[in-house]
DNA sequence: AGATAGATGGAT
DNA sequence: TCCATCTATCTG
């Protein structure tokens, strides 16, 4: 059996491609939803200007600064809670942010969770809209997905690598051009690409 | 202490 | 294009 710890503590960028095709299923009382990661963008702490955790350790960016395998899950725009897996060695804030997926266990309960004027392939599209389908918020900040908590992330069918695409992050304002977001192509779950107004150029 | 920009999403 | 809603971080 794989040591997906020791897969998972890579750099971002390279770990994240390998990430699609992965599915996260997160259980409550409520039920279970899961979901197969169709976009994912990587953020590479120190040294890309666009992490959060760009500036240091902080309460906030302390489940970065850990052990691989972990979620980091945080509040966007006062609204969304958007969720990361964390990679790379502790001690490197290096982290995956998981920007869309497929829904393939818990329907109705996602369903409900979006609102039913959602269309299914909008369940979990985009951060907040995943966040909100798997029912995250702060209580998942730091939960450990490898060890079969309420909260499991589980290896899955890889993509064939010519049906993945890259390009530039979305929304960042800086390091904007760089090419850190991978997507399924021609998957209809995965969300459209938005330029932040302020990034430079 | 006050300002502000932000890894968004949905409506207009 | 605008707005909801809030907080981490920056500025003075």
């Amino acid at each position: 059996m794989p040591d997906l710890r020791e897969l998972l503590s890579g750099q971002a960028p390279e770990v994240a491609p390998g990430l699609l095709g992965w599915r996260l299923s997160h259980t409550t009382s409520e039920g279970t939803v899961s979901v197969v990661l169709t976009e994912v963008e990587a953020y590479q702490g120190g040294d890309d200007p666009a992490s959060h955790a760009f500036r240091g350790l902080t309460p906030r960016t302390r489940v970065m600064f850990g052990a691989a395998g972990h979620l980091y899950v945080y509040r966007s725009y006062g609204i969304h809670w958007c969720a990361n897996v964390v990679t790379g060695e502790e001690g490197c804030a290096s982290a995956v942010l998981l920007r869309a997926g497929r829904v393939v266990e818990g329907h109705d309960l996602a369903h409900h969770r979006r609102g039913e004027r959602a269309s299914e392939r909008s369940w979990a599209r985009g951060p907040g809209c995943l966040g909100q389908a798997l029912g995250l918020s702060a209580a998942q900040d730091g939960a450990d997905l490898l060890r079969g908590g309420s909260l499991v992330l589980t290896p899955g069918a890889a993509p064939a690598p010519e049906l993945v695409d890259r390009g530039p992050r979305v929304g960042v304002s800086r390091a904007a051009d760089v090419p850190w977001r991978f997507w399924v192509r021609d998957d209809p779950t995965v969300s459209s690409y938005r330029r932040s107004s302020r990034a430079a150029g």
